[in-house]
DNA sequence: TCGTATCTGGAGGAATATACTCCGCTTTGT
DNA sequence: ACAAAGCGGAGTATATTCCTCCAGATACGA
């Protein structure tokens, strides 16, 4: 694969975790294309379909997803710092988009994968949780959906890098007061 | 004004707040009409052309964002009981939508209501800081960006019905947050 | 109860947006 | 320098969206 092709898939997988977030649904493949900053026909030749598109979106996300998960755990020395860190890096880099994705494609994706994820993020709650840097009675499933949350631009005309600020540090609040919400 | 023509006017109102919520953007005519369960033609009798919607919607919840946030301060006992009871009432009315819809519209909406919902948000947030019920360093922008991001839904298939809790509770986090981070 | 002014729903056609293909030109790697 | 691989965008078919019109339903005063 030609080193201009891999950096053009990589824009689109890009530009399409983007919108998805943004329009918490499935983007024009016109719209992909233009925020990649290629031509339509690019698109067509990397994903002839959107299914494929879609597919390849959740994989790259997933993947980044266990990736960051890991190196959270290496690099931190507690278990609340290590969920922190995870959750900031899922802000820079889209990984709420999986949960979307999944919701757009249904069941048919990559169940090991999936759960391989879920597994990592599991893992980092309850390192945080043995800390007691979040409650006890906080849920996985509510972590993971804080994700989404954090990672959907907000929709009003902000400029991207105020919005990433502001998303950073309201989910700083969120997650100092998991500490103090044990229920 | 015939009363079934109010009923479906309202409706038509929260079907559209719903809807630019979801979508973070302008919605489709058909579309607002439909979740509405009205004709078309109803909406367009209503509201002959987008910009009058969108006006109306804006109206309507800023005028909304007024009235929760006074009553707030009335019915409760402190300055962070009241910010708490504004915020949770935010998520079950929408009323983050008051900032998408302004974005939308640019700046031809009501300067004055505007100013007035802003400085009720205001009081809001300075009474729960002289509380101590959120640290001194947390700006009202922040608070009100936070409304956005915690009533638009997820774009997950959730039942809305849950997805309300996950909110209510990751508001509550939040919040808890902002006590502790005086920044 | 009845008459009527008001309101409603959806079919239909013009305007617009989206999905997808083809082909001449550019870039990459050897 | 030369294939081979890749690129962009014009162009067409298809699907959405916008908006109007009118026959029938509904609320409310007499």
């Amino acid at each position: 694969m030609r080193a201009d092709a891999r950096r053009n898939r990589r824009r689109l997988l890009d530009a399409a975790v983007e919108l998805i977030l943004e329009l918490g649904g499935e983007p024009a493949r016109d719209a992909v294309a233009h925020r990649a900053g290629v031509g339509i026909a690019t698109l067509y030749r990397h994903f002839p379909d959107q299914q494929r598109l879609l597919r390849a979106v959740a994989l790259d996300v997933l993947d980044r997803t266990i990736d960051e998960g890991r190196t959270a755990v290496d690099k931190s020395d507690t278990g609340g710092e290590a969920l922190r860190r995870y959750m900031h890096a899922a802000i820079d880099t889209g990984l709420g988009a999986v949960n979307v994705v999944h919701a757009l494609l249904g069941s048919t994706t990559w169940p090991d994968r999936l759960a391989a994820a879920q597994d990592v993020l599991g893992r980092l709650v309850e390192a945080a949780q043995r800390d007691g840097a979040i409650g006890d009675g906080v849920t996985v499933t509510e972590v993971a959906l804080a994700t989404i949350r954090f990672c959907r631009p907000l929709a009003i005309g902000l400029d991207p890098a105020e919005e990433r600020v502001i998303a950073h540090r309201q989910m700083d609040c969120y997650l100092d007061g998991l500490a103090v919400s044990v229920k």
